[in-house]
DNA sequence: GCCTAACCGAGACGGTACGTCTCGTCTTTAC
DNA sequence: GTAAAGACGAGACGTACCGTCTCGGTTAGGC
């Protein structure tokens, strides 16, 4: 059983930074830990010896990627101003493939390993969810919101639209797309809602 | 160049057969070709003579399976109704591994595979859609729905939700999560919507 | 299980030439199944498909290489020149490290390995002492050896010292020690024998 | 560099013992410096600082062992019966998996690895041989054994076939054959010899 | 109703990557 | 201050599949 406090931080650092870089430029399929272990000038085994899976090591590339932008939404005081501000930038990010690369390789993982997704979803889809959350609880707290909105079905409705567009290519992934997800998730399409 | 009027029909079928089953098994990781032919008991060559890759053959797996019920959505003249009805059913179908294995086995597929997505974008998931549209153009036309709502964002808004929260395992998958969904995409929820 | 008429005799004879030729430059410690491989220019399976060991590829090379030779020994009515003659030889061939690189890393192989080393004695050893001894009969039979000589208890103590000489490298291997292993085997050294 | 003054006798006993066990119990094969570290209760880096290859400690370990029997052949008057007393104790010894592992173990090492074997000689072999020659050099002034013997060859006729046919297992190693080698190496098989 | 070309099951082939094991070196921890 | 413990870079192990390539043996039209 490996002692951790013996780590090489600097074979971790490499693993991380090779991953991450090798899921952009090749994307999941063509991931290899040989690949990974060779780009970072480390045996095989390191990776094992502290990884589970392919995609643990993925998945700690990333958080360690993200661990700094945990910033929150911005609040002017126009939600759905901010929403689109948010979203707009995600499409803006899933357009490079550098960004993109890995977290479509991690999500194919995330598919495929259910003990990896309750992973992912404790330490990284919750705190983001909970951003989320928070902003939209200031919005109701502001009276913009309905008092009795599900405030995870509403983070839902307005993010996993343009999630699941990119993942599948199922149509062009725009600024305006992203608008019109705001829009319509906010305002309601029935018509006895006027 | 495979001269399709010598292809052997039985061959054909214990393959997509073999292949759905071995999905729902065994899941996308070891879903091999071998396998595959094997259980068809069937020459490898045989599969590749017809299919580009482990995808294209899931893919018409899952397109013979799905061929017969292309339905169109229930009309009962409450579209929310309906809507629930249909998502509650795909919530059911799910959570059957046997039905969904197979599903999530493709689905990852398509996420590595851009030009099998686009396949799947025209002979599946482009039907389906205009099924949802039409559903939604009746509740429009019936003045249930906004005229100036765009059906396929509202599509989106009403069926990503689910399909994400299976994929990705990022919450419990329950008639009652179908229902808000289809709640709060259908009313909207800022203040100045009644 | 392989169907050993479908074998690419090509690949067998490059897998044999590799191993010996590999055996010959790098001794046994450094000989890999990799290393023949690739310089065979073969896939790995192939060679786990026909042989179960390291040790059993290098035997078939060995015995691929020893099969023409299978002579006999020099009959020119005198017995100890004969034998000189072919202890000789041994010598000589056991100085080419080409030849006698891969003889030693395939001794090493049957030291460990007891099914090998059976393979070894029925296949290789036993033919070989045969011909020794049939060599050894023809002198019985012209009345030059005793009629009473075990003839193979004869045969160890002329073959073995050179061998075992060679394998340790316990001493010089020159053809006057292989004389003087003959002449001594030959006329006993008790004083009374005269 | 290693201070000899400063190492740990209890250590160096552990690793040798270690050693010797392994080699008897497993074979050459499986004998790894990791096996005998942990065995011996040992850091790995405590074999590496004091021997320089896995042969070396089984060398030490064999050279601790037999450092107590160096008390010369048997000299009844008799050459031939105490050496055939001298052989069927070899015979025994040899049927002893614990005795004879790790002398097949190093043997196999010797073969490979021409520096140690220049150790073996001087240190083991040597000795070994000067014991015998000492015994065949009093029958020499016996006027048992003739004048113009070489004794390093005629040692080698007596010797070789016991240990060649225990190593390679090329047949039964059985006391009436090591009467039988002794037999016909001080007998001599020409007829004319009488 | 035969001939012959394609498809078929089977599986060997050259490869790549797997996850494990051991090597010999280097580093940390605890006594 | 010395060693145990063990992490490290390296690389071979034997296995699983990949996608391609022969093999004979059926089939199923075209003549």
């Amino acid at each position: 059983m490996p002692d951790s406090t013996r780590r090489n931080e600097r074979s971790r650092r490499a693993i991380l930074d090779a991953a991450l870089e090798l899921a952009g430029v090749l994307g999941y399929q063509k991931l290899t830990i040989e690949a990974v272990a060779a780009r970072a000038g480390v045996g095989k085994q390191t990776i094992y010896r502290w990884w589970p899976s392919k995609g643990a090591v993925l998945f700690d590339a990333l958080l360690a990627r993200t661990q700094d932008t945990e910033d929150g939404l911005p609040d002017t005081g126009d939600l759905a101003a901010d929403l689109k501000t948010v979203l707009r930038a995600t499409v803006t990010e899933f357009a490079d493939p550098a960004f993109a690369g890995p977290i479509r390789a991690l999500t194919v993982e995330l598919a495929q390993d259910p003990e990896l997704a309750e992973q992912y979803q404790q330490r990284l889809d919750r705190p983001m969810r909970e951003l989320k959350k928070a902003r939209l609880r200031a919005a109701q707290d502001a009276g913009e919101l309905r008092a009795d909105a599900d405030l995870d079905v509403l983070a839902d409705l307005l993010f996993t639209p343009v999630a699941q567009r990119w993942l599948l290519r199922t149509g062009p992934l725009t600024p305006e797309y992203a608008d019109a997800v705001v829009d319509h998730a906010l305002h309601g399409q029935l018509t006895d809602n006027r």
